[in-house]
DNA sequence: GTTAGCACTCCTAGCCAGCGAGTGCTAAAT
DNA sequence: ATTTAGCACTCGCTGGCTAGGAGTGCTAAC
């Protein structure tokens, strides 16, 4: 275990290396106010933090810089509360005052708010669908062989996919089927559709009509669960403003990486609920090992339902940052909760 | 204008530009086979040339470059038409293929081939609105106060809104509403939506219900056009694989234009048909002044309904990226025109 | 245990010379 | 009258060298 001093050194090299992102030198530290003793002092402090791997040395006659094992040590003990400034707590709460909601606005104004006040990358993961319940199905033919499949949660979120008609199916047949599927299938959860469908409608189904076999298939279609999850990135080219990534060549894997929707799942990394750091050499991703994520999930009820994450350089400032997301999420979840629960 | 051999070495010279991004010597364009002249020839062509304005020089003692000029003229006048190779038609033909079509499935299909094809940025703007006529619109209440307005087209492109609900509305009045307005608004054109509602449907509807005032508030709620296009942007990173772009300030301001999606309308840059080309200084916005877009705009049934661009260096391979955007534009069109014109 | 002092390391900026690609001009060749 | 060979000149780039400075590690004194 660290000293009390260690740890103040170790806690002022970090917060140093934070904000200048030069490598930090004895005499710098010994210079804060905090801080009472001698360069040569903080000298052999930091040497002994170094051997013990909390502090690296870009080469011999340069200061030091924190290793993911200092970051880490820093997020996890050193962290200190961060008040939020007048006009930050402005914005948010104006972003819980949308008392017009809707699930994809609220994706993309949350990720905008976030880039804008934490000045990194922000991912936000809009709540999951499997959380839904139907509110309604709706089944609009377009001609004679295709149709527009709607369907609408209980939260107000809309999926629709373009299906193709069986041929011979009227227009009165698929009338009576949506109403048979709206009486049904009210307040199902979306992912329990299909097992339901099955379950309870098909006998019915038989019953009301010969063309079984067709109704079926374009019911197969309409519920296909959708893949992509409402995943939403704002602030990419955040990264371009830090000093360590003015190299084409250390970002351009950043940003590919950011370009591709599916890669951001793995980004926010599974449904960890709680906040979550990932430090540097942590992340699974090369392309972000020298980047740090911080993830935290929001949610409905007490139930987890989506997740934010902000993506930076390992010299990330982690105590504003967290204090940001908390408060965050912290509100969400209240929005959320209040706006549907009732 | 330009003598035959003076449109030789120019072309020539772009030519050799486009593919190198070096300045270009005498010497290069001398040894080159189509070219029979010996190195101080070019360079008293080139000396005028460059005094026309066609050519720079980066320094004295360095090679020309294509001036904006240059590559106008080259662009008009001098490119050959490029073949494409099987794999690229290949890849083409699968995508006018997509029997299943999907208005944003096929905008973003589209920006992923081109970008792939091109290795340039491509930005797709979808079919526009004010084309589509009205399927179908569905009013679906989700509690006492709020309920998702849903519109169909006849592309089967579904638009969706929350609105909320006047107090005291009941859902058969909703109902009522829907069917009135599903019979009465059929295959009108989106734009005219609002003005067709006042001039056909309030007469009728006061005589059906008492609560005229809500019901017109219900609709022009549901009805408001959406401002922001189905636009669609893929490949942006593409930009830092350009040897000119290595340098982070460079790409910052293009990439951070990217990332605004009401800016990417300003770059495809309005209704003009046929194929546009704009070149360097040419470009209105001054992040892309060093760049070029070639712009082009694909058709349903005669009428222009959406545009594709490509984003790339001013040194752009201007003849292959026609030669696929043409291509493109008319398969697409073909396609878009034989789905929804029977 | 702490600190002052000092030798040492190593990065960085600046300077300079040499190289080479490329030009422009002139004079000879066609 | 063109075209071309030849040559002097320009200028950016590279590499080697040096001086300066920030920072370290060690030792010895406090």
């Amino acid at each position: 275990m660290l000293s009390d001093r260690q740890q103040l050194i170790l806690n002022a090299i970090v917060d140093n290396y934070i904000h200048t992102a030069e490598p930090v030198g004895s005499r710098t530290i010994s210079k804060r106010e905090d801080i009472g003793f001698s360069s040569a002092t903080i000298r052999n402090e930091m040497s002994d933090l170094e051997e013990l791997g909390y502090l690296e040395q870009p080469h011999t006659s340069a200061g030091r810089v924190p290793s993911t094992k200092g970051y880490r040590f820093y997020v996890d003990n050193l962290i200190q509360p961060h008040l939020l400034n007048e006009e930050d707590l402005v914005k948010l709460k104006q972003l819980f005052a949308e008392q017009i909601f809707h699930a994809e606005q609220v994706v993309e104004y949350t990720a905008q708010i976030l880039t804008q006040l934490t000045n990194y990358t922000a991912i936000v993961l809009g709540p999951e669908i499997f959380e839904h319940k139907l509110r309604n199905v709706q089944i609009v033919p377009l001609n004679e062989a295709q149709a527009v499949a709607i369907v609408v949660t209980h939260t107000g979120r809309v999926e629709n996919k373009l299906i193709d008609l069986p041929e011979g199916i009227g227009a009165s047949e698929i009338e009576q089927l949506v109403n048979l599927l709206n009486h049904r299938l009210a307040d199902v959860p979306l992912w329990q559709l299909r097992q339901r469908l099955y379950q309870e409608i098909s006998g019915e189904m038989k019953r009301h009509t010969e063309q079984y076999e067709e109704m079926l298939q374009i019911l197969d279609q309409s519920l296909i669960q959708e893949e992509t999850e409402r995943v939403c990135l704002r602030g990419a080219t955040k990264i371009l403003n830090q000093p360590e990534f003015r190299d084409v060549d250390k970002v351009k894997d950043i940003l590919e990486l950011l370009e591709q929707n599916d890669q951001l799942l793995h980004l926010l990394g599974g449904q960890a609920n709680g906040l979550t750091v990932r430090i540097g050499q942590e992340n699974q991703l090369d392309a972000i090992k020298q980047c740090s994520i911080i993830t935290t999930s929001y949610s409905l009820g007490g139930k987890p339902v989506g997740m934010v994450g902000i993506l930076g350089p390992t010299r990330m400032e982690y105590g504003r940052v967290i204090t940001v997301l908390n408060h965050l999420t912290e509100g969400l979840s209240r929005m959320l909760t209040s706006q549907f629960e009732k």
